[in-house]
DNA sequence: TGTTTGATTGACACTATGTCAATGATATAA
DNA sequence: TTATATCATTGACATAGTGTCAATCAAACA
């Protein structure tokens, strides 16, 4: 047994232990009444605490839903570190695709906290930043793949690369929410194929 | 003189007299303090109306704004509606580049109030809704506009038009929102341009 | 065992909402 | 002109949630 709790002093234990049953609650009513209609009376009375208490741990609600989201946050972190280096164009539009897919497929796989998210985003200035900061590290990302991809001449030089890389988030961005929030109205597979081919060639013959 | 209020009864004239005061101090109260901030208290102290007189022409803030909001997005259809019939590619080009020109034009004309408007749909239901309603109308226009130009052989036959056109929108929306947030950031004819190309001609050689 | 430290608590002050019975002003009918 | 009906207006009230803090309780330590 190597819990990281057993060596901590009995008192801290206690303190860690309600704490993540301040956590466990607070998911559980995320999750049954949406961010806005969650109250943190009903998260107290569901951990069992004193009211009090819940503003020990967490400033307030904000706080508390953006500590739950923090592992979800992760998981994209790492769908947007992933690695770019296409020989050919074919190449490229595989990798693409690839990276279309996972980006997608993990926001359907958390789709019941996504919503969640999706809400707190625009009712919370905070969540709404963190979700930017995520936002911002696939452009980033998606930027140096343009560059590289310009560089070994696969891409069209005139276009500007930040603009571009900014687009091409947006758009796999608002296909993942209306993915998440109405799950049956696509197919997935259209979408990654549509997004892509539309991304690497273009409308017009 | 044939303002529509002459006509009326002196108890109608006053009651729509107090309407339209709780509309403006409604306007200022959301423009100076933002959605979330705003109070129905601060509205009839402004307005100089007893507190429950709001609550008898709208049922609550989210009723009162979307009234304010409704002349703006009549604006926003009118952009939705406009004629696409081009013979060419490069007609084409000129025609979907004057329509972003001037989907964008009218957010940055309306800045301040679309900057509410964003906080407004994140936070409330019937708001988001509302909006949801002007984006599937556009989306609704753009889809005729890709079949018409399949139809001519203009666009490439094997893309989904649905997702096509949900896709070019969403790009559309990112960005005008990106403009309206973050007016200096960048410049409106680089987005225009990299918008309409990237749609027309795609990221790959 | 006594003392200190820190975790836990719920009562409280505060802010906002939406309702409703009472009030007051205008329209209508006698 | 006066009496009555109608409807706009009002603010006090019930309700619901937030965040704070002084008091309490239990573990750690000397």
């Amino acid at each position: 047994m190597t819990n990281p709790m057993d060596q901590l002093p009995a008192r801290q234990q206690q303190a860690l232990k309600t704490r993540q049953k301040l956590l466990q609650a607070g998911k559980e009513v995320f999750l049954e009444n949406g961010f806005q209609k969650a109250t943190i009376s009903q998260v107290i009375k569901k951990a069992k605490t004193g009211y009090g208490t819940a503003y020990v741990y967490f400033k307030n609600k904000d706080e508390l839903f953006i500590t739950l989201m923090e592992d979800l946050m992760n998981l994209f972190y790492k769908v947007a570190e992933m690695p770019f280096m296409p020989q050919t164009k074919e190449e490229a539009y595989e990798n693409i695709k690839k990276q279309v897919r996972m980006f997608l497929q993990l926001a359907l796989d958390e789709r019941d906290m996504m919503k969640i998210v999706k809400e707190a985003i625009g009712v919370s200035p905070e969540i709404d930043h963190k979700w930017y900061m995520i936002r911002e590290r696939f452009i980033e990302r998606i930027l140096v793949d343009i560059r590289y991809a310009q560089a070994q001449k696969l891409a069209k030089e005139r276009l500007n690369p930040a603009l571009t890389a900014r687009g091409w988030f947006y758009s796999n961005e608002m296909f993942m929410w209306e993915l998440v929030m109405n799950k049956d109205k696509y197919k997935l597979d259209d979408v990654i194929v549509n997004l892509t081919s539309m991304y690497t060639g273009g409308l017009y013959e």
